[in-house]
DNA sequence: AAAATATGTCAATATAACTGACTTATCTTT
DNA sequence: AAAGATAAGTCAGTTATATTGACATATTTT
């Protein structure tokens, strides 16, 4: 399995460094990308959610989340049923920037699947989800349960 | 692709949690592990291919590279042709470490393709090639095609 | 009223990287 | 043989991203 270890490695290093070169025009890193996309994809999402699906602490969280807040890439409103939680929607300087991220990495896909037989989204897409550990694969259906019940 | 972005987020991250929990026994981190399977895999590799290859500072690279002699899970013997390359080569140490990680690596992928029809592994080698760079690409045939030719 | 929970914050630390400047040894070219 | 290029090593300072541990506040649940 050496040449996947090694395919693994690089791609994942070329795909996230696509989205490093725009960050950087922010002064933004992969933290700052993190968030902001799962902000972006799940609404709403609270900070004990966000702390589940990234697995860092709250310390790391917060640093980088009161950067997103301070300049208005991310807005936080007070929770409805829970006044203690604070719901994280992205704001239109955040829906700008993860767009424009997540069609950079997108473009890369679409490159590669171009020059793929006609299955090869689905393989991959399959193989992926199998090399995610199942506790993993249970947290990310949670959270996208959770998006889809609003 | 938000799905494919995602998958190939938490699939990297679980891939290479695997290695982490062992480095960890060693206090050696992620630095360690990548140079460490490289110069396994391609024995006699100098600085500078592995400077190329990791593309890293070299200031980076001494870091963990000085831990890795100092604790003889790499071993440096002078270039034959050009005496002021090191040649870097997997000690009794290292190799054993270096099979470590990559078995664990492998069970990972091995766990996900038995679960999937026969040309999922062919699939995933195809995908991830043309997801990356040609330019990386390029590299990792030049590096691969020196080891082949010792 | 007490306990639990959601969040925020302070301080100190670790790691893995970076830039820039400089040295030494050796090889190549003129 | 001298000059220049190359391979590697090192010093100093900086940055990004994470950590642990301790504690505070507001709110909800029991």
């Amino acid at each position: 399995m050496y040449d996947l270890i090694e395919l693994f490695f690089f791609a994942y290093r070329d795909f996230v460094g696509d989205a490093d070169r725009v960050l950087a025009r922010y002064d933004f890193g992969r933290a700052h990308h993190r968030v902001l996309h799962f902000v972006n994809r799940r609404p709403g999402m609270t900070i004990a959610e966000l702390l589940d699906i990234l697995q860092i602490t709250k310390q790391s969280l917060n640093r980088v989340l009161k950067q997103l807040l301070a300049q208005k890439f991310i807005e936080a409103r007070m929770g409805d049923k829970d006044r203690r939680q604070r719901l994280l929607y992205a704001a239109p300087l955040g829906r700008r920037l993860a767009l424009e991220l997540a069609q950079l990495q997108s473009a890369r896909f679409e490159r590669a699947l171009q020059e793929l037989p006609n299955g090869a989204r689905a393989a991959a897409v399959a193989f992926l989800t199998k090399v995610i550990d199942p506790a993993t694969r249970g947290q990310i259906e949670r959270s996208a349960r959770r998006v889809e019940a609003q």
